[in-house]
DNA sequence: AATGAATGAGTCTTCATTCAT
DNA sequence: GATGAATGAAGACTCATTCAT
């Protein structure tokens, strides 16, 4: 069995691979990739440095899975928001967006984790993940939408996607970072009076 | 110490301390900071390492001074792309997406740099810098539209500045990235399409 | 970190400590604290530079770790010459100074290094510690032979204590650079018969 | 005309180089030889940092010749001392010690230079100007002494000299460090009492 | 006589990774 | 499976010294 074999769950693999994760996520999100030694992970999770280098091979070992994996918890709030939507079209896509903010309001540092590393040409895998996975969930919103005669024809819904993922991830952030007493409605709000457009919101 | 002291552009000093900057800027925004070395910028800079300690006093130092300048140029373009706007309101928002697209085409590695460090608490200085440069035209714009009717009253203007920047940050980004070819003017108006709202646009 | 901790004195961790530890001390004694680089002590050693900080944390802490150490050697073999003296007092006295002499005879280095550094404010505690031992067991003995009446009564023997040992020091440091054949006990006569005092020397 | 001759004292260049040697006097004293930067010594003289290797030709020699010029001005005082005293021997030297005592009281500073450097192979020839400067005061005291039968024929005043040099000096930089406020008559009591020997003081 | 920008060898320190136990 | 002592390459930073002005 491989460094990078993730092992059935249940034993004690997957307990010490678990506490390492959690470690991980913590510390990365508060410091960032760089800052986050393989020290200070194994410290927090309790267990000897080589146990990390055992259960995932290297540090960027660890730090991709880990990306891999916020980014498929990711797409599934937001697909799952867009499956849930009364309605196809606009409406879906406010759908998105609330779970977008939501998202990174429960996972936060997650947020920014992804967007200063998001552009290592280290884990374009990641990055492809994401362009499959969360950004292809908002593009397929905006073909429906277009289909549905509520946004105009010949849309480059593969940059509005881009756009808007972009949009909410910035305000997110700031959010957090600078508000973080203001009500996750009245951004989503905004946000969709924007994309809908002058007056009409 | 003279390495807060900017000296007169004229002398020798300030010339090294152009060259400096300018392999700074290149190399930040080809690898990152942290990955950026003192060595390398040096190096390509022409000077010794320690002249690059003289100038700037820290690494640290000369980024931030670095990323100072960057937010400068770019509150100027879009502050300037604002007042050259034939009318204000939803016009001049347009004129200020597409001056911010022009900036970072030309200074795209700037904009790799600015998302992946812009949250980092070492540098809030910078973000406040953002804030009151580049979002602050935004905001104003912004302002205008909804006084003259455009937008919908009650918009907060503030969020809505950040969340426009975000989204071309993002997309520019993103075009550099992987449609290299894609022409701005494309995107550009995929993104007042966006902005202008469904069938409208 | 295990930085702080002695650990046990048999395993492998304790021997590379004594190594360090010997390199060291030899290296400062022959070339004072700020001349001696890790480097070198790593090199003596036969360990590599990393293994150094793992073990004492950084130069200063295994400086101070190793001056703190002197001190206690330094205290140990003081008192125990008190301790083996036939008599208390003035011949208890002697008894220390002739310690005091031997062990920087035979540890002279460490005596170049205890005068250079002692007074530095960063190492008070050592200074402290020398104080409580080696000042102490002087102290001692003197209050010992003040009320033996071998002394004058109202001595400030805390004044007298420093005074004994400076003196002390100052002379073994000279011998070794300028006279290392003069026999330890013709010096030993010298001090004695000056504490003594005039002619009954 | 070199950079180690000392020219005329009148002119601009005297002017500089009094400057420049007052605030390394002082610097060195608080942070030693090594920690001190030729960088400080200069803004703290306000010259420039070349104006310093112009005058003094570079940090040794500046050094040097602080030490030198300080053991020629202990070396004045004591044997003023000496030469002032009512009668020689015993009572010269309570004369000595208590000139030694102010001077390190007035010149602290520079008595923690000596302690601190005086060792250093590099400089020998300091040492040497101490034996035969200050060292020597001491000796032709206690050899007059010795002729005066108030202290023990054959004593060995070479030794004798260091011992009570050292002892004083140990004394004077404790008394700065711990018990400024002590009395410096009542610290010179004590040691007078020590060397007169037991009972007797 | 003085300046101060530039230099680069030399330091301490960090940290991902290995491996014997 | 897990450990943690040891490693050494790599990096930021210092500072005495030089030299063109």
């Amino acid at each position: 069995m491989t460094a990078t074999t993730p092992a059935e769950p249940g034993g004690r693999r997957g307990e010490t691979r678990r506490k390492v994760y959690r470690a991980a996520v913590e510390l990365i999100a508060e410091q960032g990739f760089t800052a986050t030694t393989v020290d200070a992970i194994a410290e927090r999770a309790g267990v000897a440095k080589g146990t990390v280098f055992y259960n995932f091979g290297s540090k960027e070992g660890l730090f991709s899975s880990l990306l891999a994996h916020g980014v498929g918890q990711l797409t599934d709030a937001l697909s799952g928001a867009a499956a849930a939507a009364p309605r196809p079209g606009v409406a879906a896509l406010d759908a998105v967006v609330l779970a977008q903010l939501r998202f990174f309001d429960e996972y936060g540092p997650f947020a920014r984790v992804l967007v200063a590393e998001m552009w290592r040409t280290a884990w374009q895998e990641v990055v492809a993940g994401l362009r499959e996975g969360a950004l292809g969930v908002y593009q397929g919103v905006l073909d429906e939408a277009v289909a549905a005669g509520e946004l105009r024809e010949g849309l480059d819904t593969g940059t509005a996607a881009t756009a808007i993922f972009g949009m909410v991830l910035t305000v997110a952030i700031e959010r957090r970072a600078l508000h973080p007493e203001q009500p996750l409605e009245e951004v989503h709000a905004t946000l969709a009076g924007l994309i809908h457009g002058r007056i009409t919101g």
